[in-house]
DNA sequence: GTCTATACTATGATAGAC
DNA sequence: GTCTATCATAGTATAGAC
């Protein structure tokens, strides 16, 4: 019988540490009030969370979050900028450097992509899961980015097909599983788990293989 | 360089077709406001979505939602119950009518499961972005029917390793990320996707193999 | 079961003093 | 930049006639 001891039922997220990027969030009454959002917009979503929360949480009165940001929306469209633009940053960092095996850079990319998922998976799961709350003009600049993000797996994937050494069955779809299977640690990893992040990572790489060598055996 | 064209940039929702199992879709007032809200708690959320929408939606005045439900909240119970009873049907259903082969199995879950994000995908994505805003008391039930799910995987993946023909790095995990990766399908599948929802299915029932044979070649 | 009317509270955002 | 006070609107839910 298998094994129920490891059984997580997160509903959203289970992990509640760790919450922006250290270079982010840091300065004064503005940091405190992304924080704030962050937290009420994971526990209770964008729309269930009220200028008054996110003020009292932040320590200020709701009319004084107006000298830092223009609407609720503009705070949330904040939050899903330095989400993305942090996981593309990591991206970008793995693959410089990685050696220009294909199979050592979709490691480099799945072990980074997971990391993020892990050691921020708060700030991921908001900006992965309340981007339709946005507007579609304040949307844009950040699906640009993930586009970008999507675009570095799709070119490495792609590379080792035309390398001979990938082989699934489907390039972008290979893309779309590892990619979500990825997004989807945000939602159960907990500092508790029984692996370390690293361990979480290089598992998640290990399975990231077998999908696209999916047709090669 | 990789193809662009079959980009898909989906924030939430792709796929505007389906939206209730026909078997609960038909009767009256009741299943129009089960209908009205699963798209608008699909467009805005839950909390986003008002009563007075839902209720306009569905043709009839604000008040008229309470003879059938008694709160806001027991709207989305509904809709969650639905969407993982029939999830869990379709599994059962499916490792029913498979040989007791575990990779005959575990294609027959993955197939399952992938369809039921293609063909229901407005469902699942509401079953499964806003079980945060049901009450703990009111999700219990419908996390205790997705741990039946899981279960499933969990039984064929460990006896494909007890038998020696899997071999993941993590039993868990593999459920996890084949869970996942199936999940995410619901946000990019649309009818209009270059393959059809069989082909989808039996790639990521691949790309599932392949997760699970990440140890043995 | 559906309606009109409404109670009561919460909402995002602004005005203006300090 | 922060506060108190407030505006205008929208929120869930209920009462009571038909």
């Amino acid at each position: 019988m298998a094994d129920q001891g490891t059984a997580i039922r997160a509903r959203r997220l289970q992990a509640t540490e760790g919450d922006l990027p250290d270079s982010v969030a840091s300065d004064g009454t503005r940091g405190r009030i992304l924080e704030a959002a962050l937290h009420l917009f994971a526990e209770t979503s964008y729309a269930g969370a009220s200028i008054r929360e996110i003020a009292t949480a932040a320590g200020v009165q709701s009319a004084s979050l107006y000298a830092h940001f223009p609407s609720k929306e503009r705070i949330l469209a904040e939050i899903a900028v330095i989400g993305h633009e942090e996981h593309h940053r990591r991206l970008r960092h793995a693959l410089l450097e990685s050696r220009p095996d294909p199979a050592e850079q979709l490691t480099a990319l799945v072990r980074a992509h997971v990391r993020m998922h892990c050691e921020l998976s708060m700030l991921a799961v908001v900006s992965n899961n309340e981007l339709h709350s946005l507007s579609s003009a304040v949307a844009e600049p950040v699906m640009a980015t993930r586009d970008s993000s999507t675009q570095l797996f799709n070119e490495v994937i792609q590379r080792g097909v035309d390398l001979g050494v990938f082989a699934p069955a489907h390039v972008w779809m290979a893309v779309a599983a590892i990619g979500g299977m990825g997004i989807r640690v945000a939602n159960w990893y907990t500092p508790g788990f029984e692996l370390t992040i690293d361990e979480v990572a290089d598992t998640y790489a290990d399975f990231a293989l077998g999908i696209v060598r999916s047709e090669v055996h």
